[in-house]
DNA sequence: GTCTATATACAGATAGAC
DNA sequence: GTCTATCTGTATATAGAC
């Protein structure tokens, strides 16, 4: 019995990990449904299945609690990196990045991290930066050296392509990102992918050689 | 003095507007900076240099104050209908509308307001909603009228003027918008019409018959 | 109509038992 | 480490005097 619980206390056995993870996931849930001040620490831990003191033992205060779960879930970049081929020709390299792209940015938990993050930007800042470096500016960029090395090979003619990496992903959110922003009816799946296809079309438009 | 004293009560004189006015001007001003949770009826009385209790008898409960205020900061359409001339061509037009519509949408108040109304949307969906057709839609509608003239006029070629005026909004909005929403490091204003100039210009190129 | 004073509820955070 | 019980501040909303 002893050996036992000595075993555990001098073991560097992973100690009451469940419990934080617990938490953890309840804030998530919580602050990116009703933002920082509708959530309340008591919230969160029945949610967990915890009392209030546990939340605080393991991680302070509701604030550091706050920061570490929302920017937990600023996800890295939209679109996968090793998703894109360079030798692949934008008319059929473009139509799937657009796809992903919609498809991702209107995902139920994408509009609920992004909603916490600009409405929590000024009392937060660094959460706006969190989100704002993980997100678009990662996928801005990845687009933009795709773009770029299709302008080398001459199957586009892009002066400026971060601009034009700007250009395409706006135009892609468009109203459907507005809908799901201020909560109205969402479209159906068809008419996102008709409008980026839509998009794409215009694009190679402007850009083609 | 009776006479006086009478007149300025017989009379349809408008009641204190004063006091109601100075509440919602003080309501705007904090819900947009600090949203709904954020800002008690305490501090809005005090802005406004009144007690707690003329809030209340003026507008019943803090809700009710929260959407009139909010959505009367909801401005109409973003790009007047008026400064629109079909007889000009796009090389002129569009640059014109492009530069007063980024500028709009990056000033402090929209921002603000913008922000709350996203934050808000889920449990006030009628916010999000007249926010929407307001500003957005109203604005989308106006671009595509003027698109679908000039395709009438034979000088752009634009199948569906919809889709297309969205295209061209939201590729404005851009990064500009972001490091707003998000609050980081504004943009300088010449880069915001560097980008909406070369915007417009990729626009043409797309569309131009 | 407007104020001061108050009722009631719940928030974040802490103390101390086990 | 985790719980129950509690402290302290502040929120919305109301009551009643002037």
């Amino acid at each position: 019995m002893n050996t036992l619980k000595a075993e555990m206390k001098t073991r560097g056995r992973p100690r009451s990990t469940k419990k934080r993870d617990q938490i953890m996931a309840s804030a998530v849930e919580l602050f990116t449904r009703d933002g920082y001040e509708g959530t309340s620490v008591e919230d969160i831990a029945a949610r967990a299945g915890v009392s209030k003191q546990t939340v605080y033992s393991h991680f302070g205060n509701k604030e550091t609690l706050f920061g570490l779960a929302v920017s937990s879930r600023c996800k890295q970049s939209g679109i996968d990196p090793d998703s894109i081929d360079p030798k692949m020709p934008p008319e059929q390299m473009l139509p799937e990045m657009a796809r992903r792209f919609v498809q991702l940015i209107n995902s139920e938990e994408a509009v609920r991290v992004q909603a916490v993050c600009i409405s929590s930007a000024e009392s937060h800042p660094e959460l706006g930066r969190i989100f704002f470096e993980r997100g678009p500016l990662q996928t801005v960029h990845v687009v933009a050296e795709y773009l770029e090395s299709q302008h080398a090979r001459g199957n586009l003619q892009v002066e400026n392509p971060l601009m034009a990496a700007w250009q395409f992903l706006c135009m892609l959110r468009a109203e459907s990102q507005m809908r799901s922003q201020f909560n109205l009816d969402r479209q159906p799946e068809t008419d996102l992918y008709e409008y980026a296809d839509y998009c794409v079309a215009m694009f190679l438009r402007a850009y083609r050689t």
